[in-house]
DNA sequence: GGTTAAGCGAGACGGTACGTCCGGTCTTCCT
DNA sequence: AGGAAGACCGGACGTACCGTCTCGCTTAACC
C-alpha cells in the first residue's frame, strides 16, 4: 500500500505552516530583498535546517505559500459565453493581484525566476502553466460552443491576457482596473460590454 | 559657463567603459544571480570604489549599459498607417529582445526592479517610460491621422503591447514570434488578415 | 537481591559493543577532531539516542573502550627490588603507549579533559588515579622492603613518571624509548649504570 | 629594499590587538570549549573575516597571544652552577604556569594540538621547541662548565622537566610546588638544595 | 496471552557555530 | 580629486553536529 509511513519522526505540520506564514508576513513587510532564510526561521521559531530540508530556496517557500491560492480563487465556471467567461476570469485574476500582499509575492516569484534558472522551471510548472491551463479551459469551452474567434490562437490569448496582467503587477504596480478588463474582453472576444449590437463600428474610420 | 572643469583628476572614461563591458559580459555568462560588484571590479581591473562612486547598484550599471540601445534601434518613423507603424515598432522591439544577451539584461533589470524600490523608479524613468513614450508617438500620429481605434485607449494599448513582450521575455523566454506580431496588430489595429484590401506590404519581416 | 532485572527490554550488548568498536575505529582513522556522535552512530548502525542513553559524551565512549586495557596490561608483580619493579612497570606502560591506536585514544582523552571539566573528573577517577594507584603499589612495596629513596616522595615520583610518559605521547608523539626507561629508573631509583656492584640484572629490556 | 609597503590599506594593528585580548579574556572566562571565533569577533568588535584572514584557527590566535610571554618571562641567565640555573628556570616556569589565565591557555593549546595535526606542528615549532631551546642553553652551559651529569642526556632532561610541568598543568591542575622544584633539581643535578655536603646519603639504605 | 515497560533504529526538530561570500566603507599610495 | 588595491565591519549564506523529541518496532517480565 502507498499509505505506509516512512520510519523516523514524521514531518512537523506545525513547523511547515509556521514557515509559510512567516515567509508571507516578512515578504509583505520588508519586500523580497529583505527576506532571508534566517529571518523566516527566526520569525517561525524554527531551525534553519528545517527550511533547507524541505525547500530548495526562499522563493520556493513563497511558491508553495502562494501557488494554491490562485487555483482556488479564480473561477472558470461556465458563464454562457466566451466573453462572459473571460470577463469573470479576468476580473477574479485582477482582483486577486490587487491584494498588496499577494502582488508582492508574485513580484518576488517572478524576480527570482529571472535570477535562478532552476527555480524558474519550478515556477513555470507550479504556477505559470497552471494559470494557462485554467484559461485553456475557457478557450476550449468557447471553441466547442463556437464563439471563439479563430485568429488570436488560444496560446496568444494567454500571452496577451497574462502578459498585460503581469506587466501591470511588475512595471506599473496597478494590477486592477475594470476598464482594462473591458478593453481586453472587447479586443479578444470582440464583444463590447454594453454595446452588443454594433461591435466593430470604430474598427476602421 | 557650464563647460568649466571641476578641479582634480577627471573621471576615467576607460574605467567607465571597462565596467560597462565587464558587467554585460558577466551577466551574459553567469546570469544576474552570479553578477557581483566584486566580480565586475575584478573583471574590469578596477577598484570597487570606482563603481560605487558612479552607480548606486549593480543594476544601474546594466541600466546604463543597455538603456540607450532600445531607443536607438526601435524606429517610430511614419509608415503611412497605424497598423503599419505598429507592425514595424513591434517587429523591431521583438527582434531586439530576441538577442539572448539583451534579453538576459532586460530580465535582470526587471528582476532588480522588483527587489529594490529605488531602482524601480530609476528603471521606470530611464527605460519603461521611454519605451511607452516611443509608442505614444505612434498612437498620437494615428489619432491625428484619424485611424486610431478609440476603445483601447493608448495607455491600454501600451499595457497590452509591452505586457505581451515582457511576458514572453520573463515567463516563456521566447520573445520573438512573427505570428504574435500579426495577432497583436490585428487585435489592436483591427486589420483582419482575411482583408487583403489593406496595405500589408510590410508584413514580411 | 541486586541481580533483579528491571522491567522492560534489557540493554543491547550488541549495540554497546558496536558503539565501542566504531568509536575506536573512527578515532584511529580520522583523529579525535573527526569523531562525532553521528559518525559513531552511523558506523555502528545505531540510533544516536542509544549513545546518549548510556554515555555523557563521545569521550566517555572512548574512556570505556580504553580504560580497562591499561589496568590489565601493566603488571605490578614483585620483581625483587624497587628498581626492577619500576623498570618493568615503565617498560610495560611505554610499550602500551606505543600502539598508535592506543596513543591516539589517550591523546583524545587528555584533550577532552582540558575542554570539558566534567569529563576531566571522570577521566581522573577512571583512568589517571588508577594508574597512580598502580604505581603506588610499587612504591609502597619498596618502602616496606626498605629500598625506597626518601627524597622524591611517591607522589612526586608519579608526577615525574607519568609526566614524562604523557609528554612523550602528547608533545613528541614518541612514547617508547628503552634508554628513557633506563634514565628514569636510574634517576628515581638511584642505580648509577657506572656502579656495576648494584643488581642491574634486569637492565636489558 | 624589504621595507616597501604592499599596496592597499595596511593591516589594522588595533584590530589585531583587540582580537588577541578578546581571545585571552574569553578563554579565561569560559574555557576553551566555550571559545568561538564568533565570540572573539563579537567581543573584539571585529568582523569574522578579519580573524580568518590572519589566523588559521582559534588556537592559533591563542598561540600568538601566549607564545612570546614564556620566552620573555623565563630567564636563562647564568647563576653559577647547573643546579642553580635549573632551579631558577624551573621556578620561573612553574610560577608562570601558576597564573590561572596562562595555565588555561596552555591547556587549550595542548588540547588543540591533539585534535588538529596541522596546529600541532605550529605549536611545536612556535612554542614547545622554543622552550626546549631555552633549557638547552642551560645544559650547554653546564656541559662547558663541567657540572652536567652525563647520564640523563639533555633531551631526556627536557622530557622529564617539561613532562612533569605539563602533567601538573593538564592532569592535576596544580602546576606550582616549590618542593617539586627541589626534587627535580636534586634528581637531575644531584645537588640537594641545602645539604651540598653529603649528597646521596639516602640513595641506598 | 495480553499488558506494561523500556530499549532500539530512524530521522525530524530547535539551535549554535562553522568557514565563505559579498556588500558597502575606509585607508593607503600613486597619478 | 580620481583610481587600484585591499583591509575593515557586518550580515546572510548553506552545512555540520549537537542534544532532544517523536514515531513504529522489538524484547522482555508480569499478570
Amino acid at each position: 500500500m502507498t499509505g505506509e509511513r516512512p520510519p523516523g519522526r514524521p514531518r512537523s505540520e506545525a513547523a511547515r505552516r509556521a514557515i509559510l506564514v512567516a515567509a508571507l508576513e516578512l515578504v509583505a513587510e520588508t519586500g523580497y530583498g529583505g527576506l532571508t532564510i534566517e529571518g523566516i526561521a527566526a520569525r517561525a521559531g524554527v531551525g534553519k535546517q528545517t527550511i533547507y530540508r524541505w525547500w530548495p530556496s526562499r522563493a520556493d517557500v513563497l511558491l508553495e505559500a502562494g501557488a494554491a491560492k490562485a487555483d482556488l480563487l479564480v473561477p472558470v465556471a461556465d458563464q454562457g459565453s466566451y466573453a462572459a467567461d473571460l470577463r469573470v476570469f479576468l476580473g477574479a485574476s485582477y482582483r486577486l493581484a490587487n491584494h498588496p500582499q499577494l502582488a508582492e509575492l508574485l513580484r518576488a516569484l517572478m524576480a527570482e525566476a529571472q535570477i535562478d534558472a532552476a527555480f524558474a522551471g519550478r515556477f513555470r510548472v507550479g504556477f505559470l502553466e497552471r494559470r494557462r491551463d485554467a484559461l485553456a479551459i475557457i478557450t476550449d469551452r468557447a471553441r466547442q460552443r463556437g464563439d471563439l474567434p479563430d485568429r488570436p490562437a488560444p496560446g496568444t490569448v494567454a500571452d496577451i491576457v497574462f502578459g498585460t496582467l503581469w506587466y501591470r503587477i511588475l512595471a506599473t504596480h496597478q494590477p486592477l482596473d475594470p476598464q482594462l478588463v473591458n478593453d481586453l474582453v472587447e479586443v479578444l472576444a470582440s464583444t463590447p460590454p454594453a454595446t452588443p449590437a454594433g461591435p466593430p463600428a470604430e474598427r476602421r474610420s
